[in-house]
DNA sequence: TTGTATGCGTTATCAA
DNA sequence: TTGATAACGCATACAA
């Protein structure tokens, strides 16, 4: 029985009667190692069973080649799809991935930044673009390179997302054109989460573009659940007069009103419409099948981990990488009954 | 401007008036220094802006306080669920999660297994039993400590999970009980997935109980999505004679048969009855609502986290941590039509 | 309670 | 192409 401490640089070299600085080479940039040695020396690596320490490494060399995402929750269908692309894209390249969650909330993001920025990591990907100054104070002179996703902001940071705010108010038009005059609102929390927000103020946008009151909207914010959706349905539909096309901030609420309205006795799209954003895998599956916005989170997700990697490699990445979006059209949507 | 690199232990050391040794026990072990100094100390640490270098600390040390985690994939939401309460426990102590995921597939497993430890992970969380035995003899030879989730195994490793086969059987038990005579299966795809081939061994195991001929047992095998589950379903529904149940293998399968059923003009559960497994948030929402496992996935994500926590500790840790599952039944299982 | 001194495993500079 | 050797930043055993 051998001692159980891992074998290092200096043993790999012994073995193959080389120096620690060829093994080094050989492991980092074989081309600069001739053929021979370099064949010995990984057969060295090989035997001995061989792996570069991480510390020794990260110390040496300044770099971890790990990146961290801080997102609101994995417990979503969003960004689980989108991290998963984003995870893969890294591992490709020999990347890995940290990940820790805010439960969207301001202090507990900065928290975690700062606790994967003290973890080394060589990059940061973050959600949407609102949060307090100080926290981008501390990215910036903590000179860490960041890519802020899922959304647009006007700042001169780097996105790679879509615009929320013109989506949603492109499907409103959509709504308002097929004759609802009576439209009401589930959206996600605006509280700290500028998607959920842009959502609203796209509907709103949509309102004003026709002539109407966007004060007049009825919105009830809800939590990101089949629950809160129908609960926020039901409620809306308490109203005199009655809404006769509910725009959802998401698919899940939009699901779960389908769900409340069935439940309610009311007919989609003939007594009420209903729409989605995200066209998740079940926005075609409920029945009816939901009105949705199409949003390319796995693509988001690949791009991000490029423009990253780009950025960390000290090429220049473009600014913003923006993704359109299509509303997507399906049974839960119709025009307003007469 | 200055230059842009980090203070170091001994910038802060300098500005305070004592040695690198007192500032780095001011971080980690703050009791062990005078209060007096410590505030100067900190005071130090705080004006320059000061974070340890995580290399260097790594080096020093042998410590990451950084876990790993390879998961088959993050976009379902099972582990999406485990996960997150996985890591909000390791965030809770100071631990960060890197994550990576398989696709199923052993050998990407054990490249990502060899990515993370190599990453200087403390610790591994795993999913399931099924891999080869050159994964676990890496493991092994490696030392580093592992636990294996979502599902119990017959070795000696630690293990955070449930009984998959008995849950599926308990649940087929009761298929059978309300009379079912032609039960069908949809089953995730069991190659490479212990989960998935633990649940079709229970049905097989009550149908046997039951006195019935397992190997009769109508299987199709279909990947984690509602389209796979509806198709499977039309399948299924082709057979002579027709089945009365079709117990599925996850929650996704079994809301894509309903739908399935649905667009065949067949009423669930009179014409055919529809079971689970899992019990995620759309089981309570689909019409008519699921039959299913219940499966406490947050819990097992917390508890995995302690129990690496513990191993790493080198605390003596359980060898396995069991969670019991429950049946809960909804109007997707009937009795039998007669 | 605090300071000194050493070593952790690697990369990178500079010579050879 | 290869080798010596000096950082890299921190933790810790030991001494004071």
């Amino acid at each position: 029985m051998n001692q159980h401490t891992r074998p290092t640089l200096d043993d790999v070299a012994r073995a193959a009667g080389v120096s620690t600085a060829t093994v080094s080479r050989c492991l980092n940039a074989p081309d600069r190692v001739i053929a021979p040695t370099r064949e010995r020396v990984m057969q060295a690596v090989n035997a001995l069973g061989y792996t570069p320490d991480f510390g020794g490494r990260a110390l040496a060399s300044g770099r971890t080649n790990t990146i961290g995402a801080v997102i609101p929750t994995m417990d979503n269908a969003i960004f689980a799809r989108g991290m998963q692309a984003f995870q893969e894209t890294l591992s490709s390249v020999g990347v890995t991935l940290l990940v820790a969650s805010s439960g969207y909330d301001f202090d507990r993001e900065a928290e975690q930044i700062r606790a994967l920025a003290g973890r080394g990591a060589d990059g940061l990907l973050l959600i949407g673009s609102a949060r307090p100054a100080t926290t981008y104070d501390f990215l910036r002179r903590r000179g860490i390179p960041y890519v802020l996703a899922w959304s647009l902001g006007d700042s001169a940071d780097h996105f790679v997302g879509f615009d929320n705010r013109r989506a949603a108010e492109a499907l409103a038009t959509r709504v308002i054109a097929l004759g609802h005059r009576d439209i009401a609102m589930i959206a996600g929390v605006t509280a700290m989460n500028d998607r959920a927000a842009d959502r609203v103020e796209g509907v709103r946008a949509a309102l004003r573009q026709a002539g109407r009151d966007p004060a007049s909207l009825p919105i009830i914010e809800a939590p990101y659940s089949f629950e809160d959706g129908s609960n926020a349905f039901a409620a809306l539909m308490q109203r005199v007069p009655r809404p006769t096309a509910v725009i959802c901030g998401n698919d899940i609420l939009a699901v779960g009103a389908i769900g409340r309205a069935k439940a309610l006795g009311l007919r989609v799209p003939d007594d009420v419409s209903v729409t989605g954003f995200d066209n998740i895998d079940i926005a075609a599956f409920v029945e009816p099948a939901l009105t949705t916005v199409h949003v390319p989170h796995r693509r988001m997700g690949v791009a991000a981990a490029q423009q990253l990697l780009q950025m960390i490699a000290g090429d220049t990445a473009d600014a913003r990488v923006e993704f359109g979006t299509e509303i997507v059209e399906r049974g839960s949507l119709a025009a307003a009954p007469v």
